[in-house]
DNA sequence: TATAAATTCTACTCTTGAGTCAAATTTATT
DNA sequence: AATAAATTTGACTCAAGAGTAGAATTTATA
């Protein structure tokens, strides 16, 4: 009688898992159109047909909410960082490849980097910082390795990730899925800035 | 007996208008560190040594509040865009000259561009928004400009300004006026970036 | 079909924080 | 000093929205 396997989407918590999933992703694009704290339970629940208390069958809180929100982003960014640069390739060419996906994430994927880190608080707070900085840190590291192999040009390697980074978190304020801007079109613009804005020379 | 001049500090309206103006630049402050919705009106008081209801003697709410805070950071952008470009000189030098002296506003003056549009309804949202977008449009025509006289390459001047005005709002997220970074050396960086991520030949 | 487990609902409670009001206090004016 | 105007306060009210309890319903299993 146990014949279903435990990742058929017929298997309880694999559904469950589903659904909570389901929440997540509504409210997290909720979030960013209007804000954390301009999204009421109510109005997450309305748009998948749920009434709030529902809601609490799969969160334990709002909170729970946006960290799962900001989790989600991060877990896909760190997917990406785990790309390895291809043999003989410099960090400048590894570092667009990089940023492409991480533009092409945010405009295709529905995922979107959310900025209110400063609604949690304790322990989910510290974990969001900490996943942040440590992207933060990875992507600082392919810059310098790029200062060390003569393809990006000095000066304070936080600096230039801040720069660009800023374009990724500015998405959310003007990116529409539904707009005329291509996410494909976006990344190559994007990674054309960036490139050019950091390379020792030009190529 | 009125020997008090309109414009005097002891002209009361001027002392009004100071406190008010006192009130409006500590909770933008606040704002701008912890976020719109993390600050009360509580805590708005307590930094300035009065009384929430004291407050409402200089302001009728708390989204008044938000609304002039986004009022003067654009009413600073606006005086930096009143620069006229120099003879003979290209827009692309133009806009790096507009660029830093943003990039020093935020920097050095304690005045920021907070991004939480969405707290704020009806009319004043309409005309953050407006204002936004007449500085957002100022600024494509600049480069615009540029892609006509040639210091700046082609391609969709609203992806080039997107890019890097989204360095500019993500300063808020990571810039420390106490850090060690400092505003100049920030300005520099930026330029630099700015500049070779949008000319159309290396320089 | 009966029973159990999972899911969702209605109808609350409770807290937080914005905003108000009349009284008290401080500052300026005669 | 007396009066008036400006400023600040303590002690409220009120609404919004997060979160809960227990009943009702739906879905699966025997």
């Amino acid at each position: 009688m146990k014949a279903i396997s435990s990742n058929s989407p017929f298997n309880r918590d694999v559904q469950f898992a589903a659904k909570k999933q389901a929440v997540i992703l509504s409210a997290a694009s909720a979030f960013r159109r209007k804000g954390y704290h301009n999204t009421s339970m109510v109005e997450i629940a309305r748009r998948l047909d749920l009434t709030k208390a529902a809601l609490y069958y799969y969160v334990k809180s709002k909170e729970e909410i946006l960290f799962e929100s900001h989790l989600i982003t991060y877990e896909a960014m760190d997917d990406i960082l785990k790309l390895k640069p291809a043999q003989n390739q410099n960090s400048l060419n590894y570092l667009e490849v990089i940023f492409r996906q991480f533009v092409n994430l945010l405009t295709q994927s529905g995922v979107s980097l959310l900025t209110d880190v400063n609604s949690l608080k304790g322990e989910w707070r510290d974990e969001v910082l900490a996943r942040r900085n440590k992207i933060e840190k990875r992507v600082t590291r392919i810059v310098k390795d790029g200062q060390a192999d003569g393809s990006i040009r000095a000066g304070d390697p936080r600096l230039h990730v801040f720069f660009f980074m800023g374009a990724l978190n500015w998405l959310n304020a003007w990116f529409d899925p539904e707009g005329r801007l291509e996410g494909q079109n976006i990344a190559d613009h994007f990674a054309h800035q960036l490139r050019h804005g950091i390379a020792e020379k030009e190529i």
